[in-house]
DNA sequence: CAAATATAATAGTATTGCTATCATTCTAAG
DNA sequence: CTTAGAATGATAGCAATACTATTATATTTG
């Protein structure tokens, strides 16, 4: 069924499609009870998206959320343990839809620099439209990824988490790139660095294209695609120019 | 008398009597009182290091930290309103500690290919040694950067908080290493990112080393600084190789 | 229809992140 | 040497946070 799909041209339509037969997977420990599974879990993570993205994740709290949905903050506590595995929750999700992007949107290109230049454009690029078709507006989840997601790794638990394999979508998403750049250029001793850089990256430089525009070129004209494609293809030595 | 000492060779024990004379300088709105002016001021800010390092930011209180220095939180809070403008302290120290390495140690090398990997060895290198001449231990404040800085501007109010100019240490070091690129390809148009990627960039490779090997090739072998120093050569075109 | 399951309501608790007040100690100028 | 001012300490208090626990009420399902 999968591979099936997986031929067709990418578009949104068709993301559409493929997205009500596949499901988003998160690692299960994330969670209590899967918010998947209800109604009041499907709202909320929706909410939850918007209250982070209007409050900040440190006054983001549960008894907030519970008054934006009408719900009691203890229900919340029978899908989340904390607020921080909700965050987990959240970006482990956005990797997770990442990769599914990446290997649908790459998956019949066999140039091995034109698939590498896809999988940077697909990481790098800001996510503006919301496809709509869940309850999970990925544009504002976008922001929050770039605002927050650093903060579900940078704990004092995160040894123990990443034991549990909270982080493994992430670290998938990683080695894809990784094996991509490998394919163009074997040799190159720091593919697994570059491919963490240029995810980790191109979010810094979209916080500071929003926050710091005096420290990036990325603007107007140039974005973090243009910077990383330019850097990869130079590191890796494929220019033509 | 600064330009006088600048032309000395750097090494620690000129650093050391360099720094009797020079005083780190913080942006002085992010304190309500100097630390530096008074002895319980250096309590604070040395052990705050040490509590940091030791439960982590989000656990750390100035409550613990008046247990630990045997001081009252009350007379903590006439110094810093917060414990995030106390991070962003230790943030600014830190920048503008490492501004002064780079400063002294590329001031007098002339080629500018290797005045600028001079500067990504500084920027980008674990600090493992204390220099101990003052009561900031750097290997533990280094430690803290890899972990908790993105938290002194992950916040709501970076704006205004960047308006303040609690962050011109920060942008000014990214500005010098841009300087340092443009001086070598005065063409290459990302300049400003590629710098603020080095920065950035290599405290998250410390990071991955340390909690996600798996993701990083940075390790016993290879460092941060043969990543970006190999990044930066190729991707600015004077690489040998 | 009964039993199980999900949700809501309420209460409670230790801790956090402060502010405010007043008391004490130290320090430096007259 | 004293004395006023500054710095520090002690204590109290407060609203909010981040939960846990218990009980009650819906809702679903077999």
């Amino acid at each position: 069924m999968i591979a099936i799909l997986l031929y067709l041209q990418p578009n949104i339509l068709i993301m559409k499609n493929l997205l009500s037969v596949l499901k988003i997977a998160v690692p299960d420990k994330i969670f209590i009870k899967d918010p998947e599974t209800s109604d009041l879990g499907k709202k909320i993570i929706e909410h939850s998206i918007y209250l982070i993205d209007e409050v900040g994740f440190e006054s983001f709290t549960f008894k907030k959320l519970g008054l934006k949905i009408g719900s009691n903050e203890s229900s919340i506590y029978r899908y989340f343990e904390s607020k921080h595995k909700l965050l987990l929750y959240l970006t482990s999700w956005y990797w997770a839809w990442l990769e599914y992007q990446l290997v649908i949107e790459t998956f019949s290109i066999s140039d091995a620099k034109e698939k590498l230049e896809k999988a940077i454009l697909i990481a790098t690029r800001t996510v503006e439209e919301d496809s709509n078709f869940s309850h999970i507006n990925e544009t504002l989840l976008y922001k929050i990824i770039v605002n927050e997601s650093s903060k579900s790794f940078l704990t004092k638990n995160v040894q123990e988490e990443n034991k549990s394999g909270y982080f493994e979508v992430y670290k998938r998403l990683v080695t894809r790139i990784e094996e991509m750049i490998l394919s163009i250029k074997p040799s190159y001793p720091f593919a697994l660095s570059l491919s963490s850089t240029i995810i980790e990256g191109s979010l810094h430089q979209h916080f500071l294209q929003e926050h710091f525009p005096s420290i990036t070129n990325c603007g107007q004209e140039i974005t973090p695609t243009t910077f990383y494609i330019d850097l990869v293809s130079k590191t890796l030595g494929y220019t033509n120019e």
